[in-house]
DNA sequence: AACCATCTAATGGTCAGACCATACTAGCAT
DNA sequence: ATGCTAGTATGGTCTGACCATTAGATGGTT
């Protein structure tokens, strides 16, 4: 309300005049906090009135700035009075890590090539480092997403069952951005994975395929051998888009990664 | 298999009371157009007012979604009424990307050793990829990055310069995915980096290592040796972040993906 | 004392309407 | 033509109000 006398007279001729935005300022200043490692996992934000009133800006502003924070998965927010309720610093990007590529191959920024390509780096890794440590306890959890994989499932759950096992395995390496961006990766291409075995005739032949695959992969990181559980991923993964695009009108995996 | 109590459990005739916000309405319906295909890159959306009044919601909540879009880098929005102006669908998420495990790096929800982890194996197939078939415009191009090189540089010009010769090997691959990952965990383990070199004394000899180091990268590219690269890369890396963080008080990459 | 329904307070969620800032377009004036 | 000025469509910001959800506090009943 009291505008002030100096408050948009600096008409400054230098530079392009960056105008910020009001809710990037209030999303800066937040994130500013984080890398200080003032705010740390789990702390709690003032809530949308108080913080509004801190920073001297609309609760709007504060609202869209946390919008853009939940959207990252830096922030979640709650209603209620309790200890869980009201802005809380996150910790689970997952979500938005899938939500971000997901979108972005359906806007074709990124193209099912480049997805398979970078999927294969990180299950390589992925199979390598599971092979050099695995503990029993995975090996049964990882052999019961096996057991269930048969040739009469609809192709959906096939599919699913086929990514568990894959993001599982990631999960083996302990590495939980590894894990991510594997289960983000295999989403992303979800859609259009579905649609291309949709009016194939030759599933069923592949499905018993893909579980011999899945069944070699598995016992070679049982048997700690890296480098067999390499070459059986790559011959998988391979095999599984070659079969999956082979007549596609899009051809877009046939120049794979160039 | 009825016997499964671990199921998804989908079956469930009492739902939780899915009490959506109307901002992720909005949300999911954009984002449903573009996986139908009914929105692509480059279209124009109505404008926040007309939005607000086809979807029948206020027009902070329009808002609101719009501010999330953005934040995925999914629309652009630009005030004026021009052909350039308005709500567009975009197509460049690397900023996305990068803001995103920016962050959640700085929250410990990934730690440095997984993002060096994941980084080695893009690097290795970036570097693999990029010695498989690289253009000569490509070898002028990062030749002109290495010949700025120097250890007379300041430490953070430096390291600028470093993360631009392993993006730029990256674009080489051709492969948008790769490129905008790379250059995210780069940007991700910055500042922790930065701080790990700055009180180091020994930094004008490692300087002149990485030199080394990149040029050998480079040549055993430019001659077309995806293996002698692949162990290049492998041995840079690997003494890139052992240097940096060898007696951090941290010690966080000492227990390299556990 | 133990129990249970209700109230209260704090939070986020939603809305309407107004006004400002920006960036073009068109048309007037020179 | 050129240059300025109004018009207009866009997003950006604000105020203030009200709704919805949640859990703890209240207080009466058993």
């Amino acid at each position: 309300m009291p505008a002030g006398p100096d408050n948009k007279t600096q008409k400054m001729r230098l530079g392009p005049v960056k105008r910020t935005k009001t809710y990037e300022l209030v999303v800066r200043q937040i994130k500013n906090e984080i890398f200080e490692g003032r705010l740390r996992p789990g702390d709690h934000l003032p809530g949308e009135r108080q913080l509004s009133e801190l920073l001297r800006v609309s609760r709007p502003s504060v609202r869209e700035a946390i919008r853009i924070l939940e959207a990252l998965e830096i922030v979640r927010s709650r209603p209620g009075n309790s200890a869980d309720s009201g802005l809380i610093v996150s910790t689970e990007p997952s979500r938005a890590l899938t939500d971000l590529l997901g979108v972005h191959v359906a806007l074709s920024s990124y193209s099912i090539s480049e997805v398979v390509t970078v999927r294969m780096s990180l299950e390589v890794q992925s199979a390598r480092s599971t092979a050099e440590h695995i503990h029993t306890t995975d090996v049964s959890r990882i052999r019961a997403i096996l057991e269930q994989m048969n040739p009469e499932l609809d192709r959906e759950t096939f599919l699913d069952l086929d990514a568990q096992f894959h993001v599982e395995l990631a999960q083996c390496a302990n590495n939980a951005l590894l894990a991510d961006l594997m289960s983000a990766l295999r989403e992303a291409v979800r859609r259009p994975m579905a649609e291309a075995f949709d009016n194939d005739a030759k599933w069923p032949e592949w499905s018993r395929i893909l579980i011999q695959e899945h069944n070699n992969i598995f016992d070679a990181i049982c048997a700690g051998d890296a480098d067999k559980a390499e070459a059986m991923v790559r011959e998988h993964i391979d095999g599984f888009y070659e079969r999956a695009f082979e007549d596609s009108t899009e051809a877009a995996v046939s120049t794979l990664s160039t």
